[in-house]
DNA sequence: AGCTAACGAGACGGAGCGTCCAGTTTGGAG
DNA sequence: CTCCAAACTGGACGCTCCGTCTCGTTAGCT
């Protein structure tokens, strides 16, 4: 994936095609090959000779729009590690929440389940970086096994989200906090 | 969905195929209805008659199966909350272990991502009381806000199935469940 | 100006979709 | 036992999308 001898406008092109098509096709049907080329005006052959698959198409939109904005998965370290997780917190769901983004993290979702090389791709470049960065601010606070409490912060969001149970309010984001915190024995 | 015409045997047939299916294409291809009719033996036909989708196949292969095996959610109720949402989590993570199961719960999962109507039966039916139970739980022992507290218990769990990120041991099974009884307090 | 990569247009065989039909089996009620 | 209705088979249908191919055109770089 990821050929760099595409144009950057092509590029650009097909990633925005591909965000506007998740946005409106919004649990309804899947992405297509086809239909991704015809909503950038593009040649189904140039979208196959860059991705080989609707998800890498998504999955590199997706790299690209991290990139642009910051680039690196930024915990924020204030010394008050409460205060720093409920911003964190406050950041993913805002993020989540975010139609565009939403949109787009739900139809690649969808494809990561049939797609075992591309999960693989998704947890070392994304999820593993964050989860990390989120465990390495733990660890600075003295938090022992903070790899598993940093799914534990992040677990019950994803699943919050991805299982649409309830949705995210304020209140629920300081409780959360609150009870990470408790968890870890301060 | 669940239409009750369909003889009994042929319905079985059908789940038996679809759930074969689901194993051995483990990762790979998604399943489609006829695929499910020829490894059924059964006319393509027969199968569009009950069933409006491959995720409708397979959550109602689920439903079948858990009525056949209990029928409803149990959460152990000894008095000692610790020691029952460490059966608990044993228990799902077993379930979530055994190669059927993960592979049906995985097909189903990718169906549910693009099928807004099968993703809210799963919640109303499943997911739902699932919670519930273990919300009821907590409860009696006095926890507040024991729905986002099952959440918390629940959640991480799911992550880690769905994510693949590490396998369960254990030592994080009770790692967990020590978390969780820290986070409400006591 | 000219070379080369990228692109556009469109055709291809194939798989799966979802629906239709006409004929056969099967189970139960009378 | 008979017979009727429901369930099932087998196959065909037009369609969308897949993934690949060819050929001719465009656009960037030197």
């Amino acid at each position: 994936m990821l050929l760099l001898m595409a144009r950057d406008q092509t590029r650009a092109k097909v990633h925005a095609a591909a965000l506007l098509l998740a946005l409106d096709a919004n649990g309804a049907g899947p992405l297509t090959m086809e239909g991704i080329a015809a909503r950038a005006g593009v040649s189904k052959q140039t979208v196959y000779r860059s991705w080989p698959s609707t998800g890498a198409v998504l999955f590199d939109a997706l790299l690209a729009r991290s990139a642009d904005e910051s680039g690196r998965v930024v915990v924020p370290n204030s010394g008050d590690l409460s205060s720093d997780l409920l911003a964190l917190a406050t950041g993913m769901i805002g993020e989540l929440k975010d139609p565009l983004e939403e949109a787009l993290l739900r139809a690649l979702t969808a494809d990561l389940q049939s797609d075992a090389v591309l999960a693989a791709q998704y947890r070392e470049l994304l999820l593993g970086p964050q989860l990390s960065a989120i465990s390495t601010r733990l660890s600075e606070a003295g938090v022992p096994a903070s790899g598993d409490v940093a799914e534990l912060f992040v677990g019950p969001i994803f699943y919050r989200w991805l299982l649409r149970t309830r949705p995210f309010d304020s209140e629920w984001v300081s409780a959360h906090v609150e009870r990470i915190i408790r968890s870890i024995g301060r």
